[in-house]
DNA sequence: GTGGTTGCAAAGGCTTTGCAGGCAC
DNA sequence: GTGCCTGCAAAGCCTTTGCAACCAC
């Protein structure tokens, strides 16, 4: 594998993503806001070079079941909480306890390296219109 | 809706799934396994009875990026270690702090009602192979 | 110039769904 | 007997991939 190339696709599909912030935005959404940049990009080279990104580091995939990947720029310390209802991620700014090194004192076989916390129950908004349902 | 039946299909994907303890089954992995006890039984009746025992309460999915959905009978009080090399999931028993009153607290607009919480990293068998190639 | 990258379109994998017959209640 | 459930197969959705042209380096 030879080197990354800069090219405007790549630079536009990051430009888009890091500007979503707080959006979670899955490849759909990516594809037609980067379209509005870069007219000619394909679905697919969305795709590639979401992956290539993850895989680089500079986006993270949430995934959740049935629903499309989403991706984000970057995670500062901040949290997710994701709503049962509309399946929406919002971000959770909260400081959390160590909840790495006692278990991994107790798991000493895997090396873990990471803890990840989400946060679950319902959004404003939906709870508004599940409460009007009521 | 009607009432829920209690058909031979129903109850063979439920005994499957809760004789897999720490398996983390998807659907095919059920329906192969499931077609042992009913032979004639479809994948379709497969998925739509993981989505109905899932609705019901019975089972819990678990979603990674590009991985078809996994499911597991039940969790009475323990998390998640995911390999990120073989993308396996293994059951932690470790207590946690109380993570939910704070940040309900921060947060009353959201009906926050549970917390979940996943370890990364590598587990024993990937760590060997990738201690080899090194 | 070279080889990674792109656009296009086809294919792939997982999951859902319409329908007629079957079966639990 | 009623209507929920099933098997079957087709369709749906998201994502990946092969290939020739393209362009960043």
């Amino acid at each position: 594998m030879g080197m990354k190339r800069l090219t405007k696709q790549r630079k536009a599909v990051l430009e888009v993503v890091r500007h979503a912030r707080g959006h979670h935005p899955d490849a759909a959404w990516v594809y037609s806001e980067v379209r509005k940049a870069v007219p000619s990009i394909s679905l697919g080279t969305v795709y590639r070079t979401l992956d290539a990104l993850t895989e680089e580091g500079y986006l993270v995939p949430l995934s959740r079941p049935g629903e499309a990947l989403r991706y984000e720029a970057n995670l500062d310390g901040h949290l997710h909480m994701v709503c049962r209802n509309c399946n929406e991620f919002f971000d959770i700014v909260h400081p959390l306890p160590d909840l790495l090194s006692g278990v991994k004192a107790k798991y000493p076989e895997f090396d873990i390296d990471n803890v990840q916390v989400e946060y679950q129950g319902v959004c404003p908004k939906c709870r508004d219109r599940l409460e009007r349902v009521k």
